[in-house]
DNA sequence: GTCATTGCAAACCATTTGCATCCGT
DNA sequence: ACGGATGCAAATGGTTTGCAATGAC
């Protein structure tokens, strides 16, 4: 996403591009595929804009993830953590997360097209997203 | 869960059996299919147990969840919410989450095995649990 | 009697909010 | 210049913790 494609977005929806929302984005982006929580982006920010506001981070990620170019997780581990909406996949990728070592995984597979399907015959609820998590052990745990 | 099955778990694991233990455990199995907050469980055990703390109850929950007893859920709104972790269901069931109404549904279909198999087999990693939240629009709210 | 459990209040901590100032347009 | 955005500090609110008293076994 570059400054020009976000700005557009941004005044769609009546919003300002300031420096401190390109940054945040930028971290984000740059730290593709990691799992930020709101205090280690606003520690990242601050590298380069050492005046930012962790109030402010937190107002960024609520509009990025508004405008769905942020993604909001919850790794069970107490914090609220954003990774890039990445348009590129066509599916949604899951989260592993392993109960013996804590590490976290991802599967690129979203095979959850005929499970929607069925909710939408069987429950007349039309899906348009779903947020799935694996709990489970990973090789290295699944050897003790 | 009858109080001889709860009692004997609990010193399976070197806990005690309390009225207070009792009291939440049976408020949440008498409100199977709702999905009660700390504080509504708080406020059901104290019309019969009025002097019970909040924090036993967050305690309580806590050790329930440990057990397996009950389960814990985000609905996304802002609270943790649990409910009866029903062993007569063969596997879970899934939630979903009306972006229109805020309602929630249910959908007793559990059809991941296939991609917990595929998970296995592609990424070695042992699935044993799964949390999945649908979101989009019931049929009321699909109308408009 | 022993040691886990409880209730209370205080502490915690992530997130939100009020407000004066600042700045993108 | 206008109105949205920021930074700061204070407030919020769910959850956890310390501790003395209590109660299950």
């Amino acid at each position: 996403m570059n400054s020009i494609d976000f700005k557009k977005m941004l005044k769609e929806r009546g919003y300002k591009l300031t420096p401190q929302r390109q940054a945040v984005l930028d971290i984000i982006a740059k730290h593709d595929g990691e799992h930020l929580s709101p205090e280690e982006i606003y520690d990242l920010v601050k590298e380069t804009q050492p005046e930012i506001g962790l109030a402010t981070v937190y107002r960024t990620l609520l509009l990025l993830d508004d405008m769905g170019l942020v993604y909001k997780l919850n790794l069970d581990d107490g914090l609220t953590r954003y990774e890039l909406n990445n348009q590129k996949e066509d599916h949604r990728h899951h989260h592993l997360i392993c109960m013996g070592c804590k590490k976290i995984f991802e599967v690129q597979e979203d095979l959850l097209d005929n499970l929607e399907e069925q909710i939408l015959r069987k429950n007349k609820f039309k899906v348009v997203d779903h947020k799935v998590k694996f709990y489970g052990y990973c090789e290295d745990c699944s050897k003790e």
